[in-house]
DNA sequence: ATGGAACTGTCAATTCATTGACATAATTTT
DNA sequence: AAAATTATGTCAATGAATTGACAGTTCCAT
């Protein structure tokens, strides 16, 4: 299916596309031309007829594009239609926070289990899922088909535990520590370093002043 | 002090090199070149330089850079040698993770206050900061010198939100809400779309299936 | 039906980002 | 003290991403 490589700045905004899609579905228009979104989105007509090139002739001449129909190609080229099974490792704040975050079960992404190595809380349910001590990973992923591990943990022990993720056959990780981690190739990593993205904004405030 | 714009670009990897040279430090190691932080990094040496030149000759020819002097000049690009003062606007449980997570204060980024729509919750305290309604943030803000709001409300009142702030007198906004933002350009925002994110970690294991 | 307007898909041009190369300077060794 | 080594800062070359332009197709009004 995949012929070319599509670049990452391409993917980074397919999730863009598909949210305002959305709300346009939501709104019940029907056709939109790259012109019209552009001017919602604030991007260049280029660049959408561009990147939406990339994974084949999704509008018509003349026409515009459908945007159900688009809206419907977007999620399946982001893996939408198909369904994830993920643990937290971690139930901390943060670990919490996405268990609870509902949309994300909406898309597919479903939390199976949660674990953290703290005893005093295994056996505490987040949203009827137990947390569970670090021990019964390696059974759990393997007999849950577990494709992502959703890392939300201290920096300190982020490598490590990611490496055992990788040996129990995760494909993915979405990593929160504030580490990066060293895991082979073939295993997708997306980053979220929170902390970086408020030291880029502390910066733009600061250089706005002078 | 800036003479010319930086590129984004550029200013997204700063981050990552003040972590680095961070654990440097706290190793003890006194003297890096460029190519030695290429190796452990994964990126070129000639980034690192090229990318450290836009701010000025930090190292010396034959001996490389010094590892204390360069993280804290980085430390202040980045604008982590002063203050600010923040509020967070949503108590749920990304809300409540954020100001749970002590290392931001570290770097002087100080939660003030954190306000909340949801009466039930008000008065409850998060780590020492007492929920307040909404009706207070105008009053807040102003008295307390408030220049980063973060957002962690539902998209549907973000946008509303977020030009109350601007017009109470914020100067930036770390936008988690999962929505674009209509505020005057000379008002700093850094969005963190978790889904997003997510999306994009689907897409990279979609396309390496095949 | 026919003509004009509205659009896409794509090629080419341009702009932006990254990498490579090297002159020059400081350091270390002998 | 001189030679050899190391390593920066910067210019030029390359590569990637974005934008502009337009041929060709479809739609819509008359």
């Amino acid at each position: 299916m995949e012929e070319k490589e599509i670049s990452q700045a391409v993917i980074s905004r397919l999730p863009r596309y598909f949210r305002y899609l959305g709300d346009l579905k939501d709104e019940g228009i029907e056709r939109v031309s790259s012109q019209e979104l552009s001017d919602i989105m604030k991007v260049t007509a280029s660049q959408i007829r561009q990147d939406l090139n990339n994974f084949g002739g999704f509008g018509q001449q003349g026409y515009g594009y459908n945007v159900g129909y688009l809206y419907e190609e977007i999620g399946k080229i982001l893996g939408l239609d198909k369904e994830h099974n993920l643990i937290i490792v971690g139930a901390g704040h943060l670990g919490q926070a996405l268990v609870n975050y509902m949309n994300f079960e909406r898309r597919g992404f479903i939390f199976r289990g949660v674990f953290d190595c703290n005893p005093e809380i295994h056996g505490m349910k987040i949203r009827g899922i137990e947390v569970q001590p670090m021990e019964n990973m390696e059974v759990f992923v393997k007999e849950n088909n577990i494709d992502i591990a959703v890392l939300t943990i201290p920096k300190s022990g982020a490598v490590a535990v990611a490496e055992q993720l990788v040996a129990y056959g995760i494909k993915a990780i979405w990593n929160f520590a504030h580490v990066d981690l060293n895991v082979p190739k073939e295993i997708q990593v997306e980053n979220v370093h929170l902390s970086d993205s408020l030291m880029k904004l502390s910066y733009n405030l600061a250089s706005r002043d002078n």
